[in-house]
RNA sequence: GCGUGGUUGGUGAAGUGGUUAACACGGUGGAUUGUGGUUCCAUUAUGCGUGGGUUCGAUUCCCACAUCGCGCCCCA
């Protein structure tokens, strides 16, 4: 037996209704908030994926699915949203539109060559959203009012956004050797780990699930000490309009994400769910002002988060929201053979008009097709036999509540669109 | 990449070195119920992740591989 490759999913039946009602719901809210599409490339040229992204490159490159094309480019399957995007706000030099800041979203699969684990995928799915060329701490606290609102509506309520700042270039230089200057004399006290984080990436240390209770990070220096005034008062500004859209949140000075492109604010939002393990996080971004310009562009800040789809459908299966139901308006019975192209018909002629329609293709009994229209969750049953082909007089039943009527053939529609309006509205 | 536990039908699963792979749900057909959702009957895995080995014989023992779960690394 063949498999799919590992780390994937097939996306079907119930899971199908759950992903779609998801996307719709966040294209919706994506309108709301005016912002614009975008849709980039599955794969890009390896280095774009490789710059812009500090020291950590030589692992990151080590877990991104990477090919050789046949006219020998070096390739790589996208491991995130953001590096794609920038390369298009820049390349379609989106900086030059009349129309400023350039507010972006998009959604589609991501790729990672990782251990598979729960909620974690090797081809994911990821919703995120990229905002270039304003600097205002409004957008940052918008940015994150977008999964704060999407979970709210969701139905999630043990949510909690951490919020940090890492403060711009100048700052977060100052904390780094003060940080190096702090856990020199205690290198011996970390888990191995760490040491290799001291060298690579010191910020992470804070992060440290195994040295979490050591004295020395306990009175490790905070990032705050070392934000410069430009700094400071962005982070007070970002908090200030949060407070005005009644987001709660907590400034955690462990929240320092991984990579080395951001500057001022960073967040997460976490799910506190009852036996979600270690995999609580789920969402998280921040402010790059530099990637842009890094990546080639000219100098434009950024600000962007991105939110995985698979964890969020753990998250809501723990907390046992339900989200859409599969449903059926219509189900049409035909009794016998000779009455089938008629039902055919009538089948199709009521999905043009606007309902959702399904009928018998198995040649079920009539206890058979009832079962059939109770698993489909239809609210209506047609069922034709030859007396209501003849006729042109149609018996329609309403499955929850029994009622039956006769309806002539021409009057069905309005019949229809009173009785299923109803139902709707209900 | 490292450690660890799984892998039996459409589903939840029990089980054993030797040909009936339990039980339940679901599916289909039939009977009964005035046109279904009740009850009853029948039927539903030549098959126990893949490949090799041990054996007279393996779904059951051993090895390898694949894959899933959990933890670690990493998390853009």
């Amino acid at each position: 037996m063949l498999q799919k490759p590992k780390g994937t999913y097939d996306v079907y039946g119930s899971y199908g209704i759950k992903i779609l009602y998801l996307e719709n719901l966040l294209h919706a809210l994506m309108e709301k908030y005016h912002y614009e599409y975008v849709r980039t490339p599955i794969f890009e040229a390896s280095e774009l994926f490789h710059r812009g992204v500090g020291e950590t490159t030589d692992i990151v490159s080590k877990e991104t699915y990477d090919f050789v094309d046949r006219g020998d480019r070096n390739m790589t399957l996208r491991p995130e949203g953001t590096a794609g995007v920038v390369r298009s706000y820049i390349e379609n030099k989106m900086y030059g539109n009349p129309s400023q800041p350039v507010k972006t979203w998009y959604i589609g699969p991501m790729y990672r060559y990782e251990r598979p684990q729960s909620g974690r995928f090797r081809e994911f799915y990821q919703f995120g959203v990229e905002v270039f060329g304003s600097e205002d701490p409004m957008i940052d606290a918008e940015v994150i009012s977008i999964p704060v609102n999407f979970y709210r509506m969701l139905g999630l309520k043990e949510i909690k956004v951490n919020i940090n700042s890492l403060g711009d270039q100048e700052s977060r230089n100052a904390y780094r050797a003060a940080l190096l200057e702090h856990f020199k004399p205690h290198l011996d006290a970390l888990c191995e780990d760490c040491k290799t984080r001291y060298l690579k990436n010191p910020l992470r240390i804070l992060d440290c699930k195994v040295d979490h209770d050591l004295e020395c990070m306990k009175n490790a220096p905070k990032i705050s000490d070392y934000l410069n005034e430009t700094s400071r008062h962005h982070f007070e500004k970002v908090q200030h309009y949060l407070d005005a859209l009644n987001i709660p949140y907590q400034v955690n000075p462990n929240v320092v994400r991984g990579l080395d492109y951001y500057t001022h604010t960073v967040f997460e939002v976490e799910a506190n769910v009852q036996g979600f393990g270690s995999q609580n996080v789920l969402c998280g971004g921040g402010r790059y002002n530099h990637l842009v310009e890094n990546i080639g562009g000219p100098s434009t800040p950024g600000v962007g988060f991105a939110l995985g789809f698979e964890r969020l459908l753990t998250a809501l299966e723990f907390e046992q929201i339900e989200l859409e139901k599969e449903h059926l308006d219509l189900y049409v019975i035909p009794m016998e053979e000779a009455v089938k192209s008629y039902a055919f018909a009538l089948t199709q002629d009521l999905r043009m008009n606007g309902f959702s329609v399904d009928m018998d293709y198995m040649n079920r009994n009539l206890k058979g097709n009832f079962k059939q229209a109770d698993r489909l969750n239809a609210s209506y049953v047609i069922i034709i036999g030859t007396t209501e082909m003849e006729n042109d007089i149609l018996t329609i039943k309403n499955n929850q509540t029994q009622e039956e009527y006769k309806v002539k053939h021409e009057e069905l529609i309005s019949f229809l669109d009173e009785h299923i309006e109803e139902e709707h509205n209900e």
